[in-house]
This record gives structure tokens, C-alpha cells and sequence, in this order.
DNA sequence: ATAGAGCTTCCAGTGACTGGAAGGTCAAGC
DNA sequence: GCTTGACCTTCCAGTCACTGGAAGCTCTAT
């Protein structure tokens, strides 16, 4: 199976599987005599496993811990919900500030008449307000939301 | 006021200040003789609400508009108020993909035993399972909600 | 005078991709 | 057998909003 086929088979594009290469979240595939990649059902299998993981949220560092704790077989179950746990947590962080963001604008923007006139509380709030609207997430992929 | 000085008035940091500057989201202020920024009130007055933008989950990008729409004395409360109910849109589609993220993991988890022994149906839903949590959110900033 | 805090610029790295250029390969149709 | 075009290869650059750090200059206090 080469690349595109494993692509449209698992759902995770052929630029993002050449990417997990290359950080090394999978191994590199045997290559046919003209160097094109070749994908074993295996591998297919994880790249499913992959995507599934990625639709849920998971980073790629945590999909390495994920892809470890799958192949161990000896591994507690209580390994896998623990680290599942921590990520509902960290989801739920993310959810909430998003929420209280959204809600702050609601909020603000149902006290703005919406007319013609340049009179605009929402303006007005940002312009000399009260303090922010939300605990704050924390991603290393996203310092927007970042920091402890 | 240095740029330190505003950083503490206003809440965004001194590499931020600078950052937001190069990125030309606000103008260079004056500099002292030395070359040191010198920051006016107004100035500061702009920082903070940028930083309430940002605490509000605004990108550079739209707090340009949003210091654009601050400034035009004659636009409409309506257009700031469509501007912050699109971004409401997107801050709840986002937080709507991280509930259904967290909810469909929780769920999973709950029926694992999280013991010592191996079996585990968060790792099989995830070998083997159905498909996404899902509606995905999008964002410039971070592809891996992005996309259509 | 000197120490050290704070300022300056500039460069590099983060995470998870995406886009595109330049060039090689494969299968189908003529 | 040749051409076409779809697909593969590598590599480099860009995205977003920062953060960290190096090298060097300035200011303030002792």
C-alpha cells in the first residue's frame, strides 16, 4: 500500500503521515525499489488508532505515550484511564475558558443596542473595563492559551 | 513610562509590547535619547485594551479591527456588535468541540475498570473503535481545530 | 566607580500542520 | 513505444502568538 492509499484507508492525510515520520511518532515503512513508501496493514491499523486519538485531542507527544501504552500488553488499565483522565481534565480547562470568554462577549454584546448610533458598551468595556473573563487554559501547542 | 513601566500598567509584558509593535499592531512610540521606548497614557490606554481583547480570545488579526473600530467615532454599535457575535460563534464552536472531546473520553473511561489488569476499552475504542468525537472547531492559529 | 537591573536588537524555537517547488515513477490510452 | 497526468519523493518556508536567550548599551543606587 503506498502512501495515498494508506492515506484515504486511515483518514490522516499523506503530508501528515510523512510528518509523524519525521517527528517520529511511527517508524519509517519498508520502501518499494523506487523508494515510494509501503504501508502494511499494521501500520494502516496505526494509523487509525492515530487519527482516532488526534479527533480526541490527544498531542502528538501524548499519541506516543498512547501508541506505548497500546503495544504493552502488560500494562494496568489503570495506566490508560489515568492518562485519559488527565486529558478530560485538561480539555475540560480549555472548555470552561472558552466558555466564560463566549459568555463575557454574550453578555456584553446583549447590552449593545446594535443600531446605527457609534454609542457601543462593548467598546466601552474593552476600553476601560473590569478585569478578564476566564481561568485561562494551558497548551504548549497554544501560548495563546498558555502559561500556568 | 518605559516599557517596562507599561507593561506593569497595562498587563501585557514587555516582550509582547515589542512583539505587537513588529507585528504593527500598535504604532512605535517616541523613544527617549538614549533609544529607550517612552510610552504616553493613551498608549497605555491602548495596551490595556488590548490585552482585555486577548483575555476575550481575540487574534491580532481582529484586534486590529477591533482598535480600527475604537477609534472610528462614527461607526455603528452594530458593526461591533456583529464583529463580537461572529467571534462568539467561533469561541462556541470551539468549546462545543472540546466538550464532545472531553464528554466521549470521560464516557470511555468510565467503563474502564482501571485496574491492574491489561483489558482496556479506551485503547480498544481508540485500535478499533467508531468514529470522531466531533464537530471540529477552526482556527488560523491552530490547525489542529482548523479547517473547514 | 561599579554593580546590577532594565533597556535595545536580533535570531531561534515552539506545535501541528499546510503549501509549494523540483524532480522521479507509474498506469492507462493512443 | 510514447505521452500524459496522477502520484510519489525530498526539502524549504510559512502559519500564529508568543517565549527564551545572547550580546551589548543605559540608568540608578550605593
Amino acid at each position: 500500500m503506498n502512501i495515498g492509499q494508506a492515506a484515504s484507508a486511515s483518514g490522516v492525510s499523506a503530508k501528515m503521515i510523512r510528518y509523524y515520520e519525521q517527528v517520529g511518532l511511527i517508524a519509517s515503512p519498508s520502501r518499494t525499489e523506487a523508494g515510494y513508501r509501503d504501508y502494511s496493514s499494521d501500520e494502516v491499523h496505526m494509523l487509525r488508532f492515530i487519527r482516532r486519538a488526534r479527533d480526541l485531542g490527544f498531542s502528538v507527544e501524548q499519541m506516543t505515550s498512547l501508541l506505548a501504552l497500546w503495544s504493552d500488553r502488560s500494562r494496568a488499565s489503570s495506566d490508560v484511564k489515568r492518562f485519559a483522565m488527565t486529558h478530560v481534565a485538561e480539555l475540560e480547562r480549555k472548555m470552561r475558558a472558552l466558555r466564560a470568554m463566549a459568555e463575557t462577549l454574550r453578555h456584553l454584546a446583549k447590552t449593545c443596542h446594535g443600531d446605527e448610533r457609534p454609542n457601543c458598551p462593548i467598546i466601552e468595556e474593552l476600553s476601560s473595563g473590569h478585569e478578564a473573563a476566564a481561568p485561562k487554559p494551558r497548551r504548549a501547542a497554544s501560548r495563546r492559551y498558555g502559561a500556568h
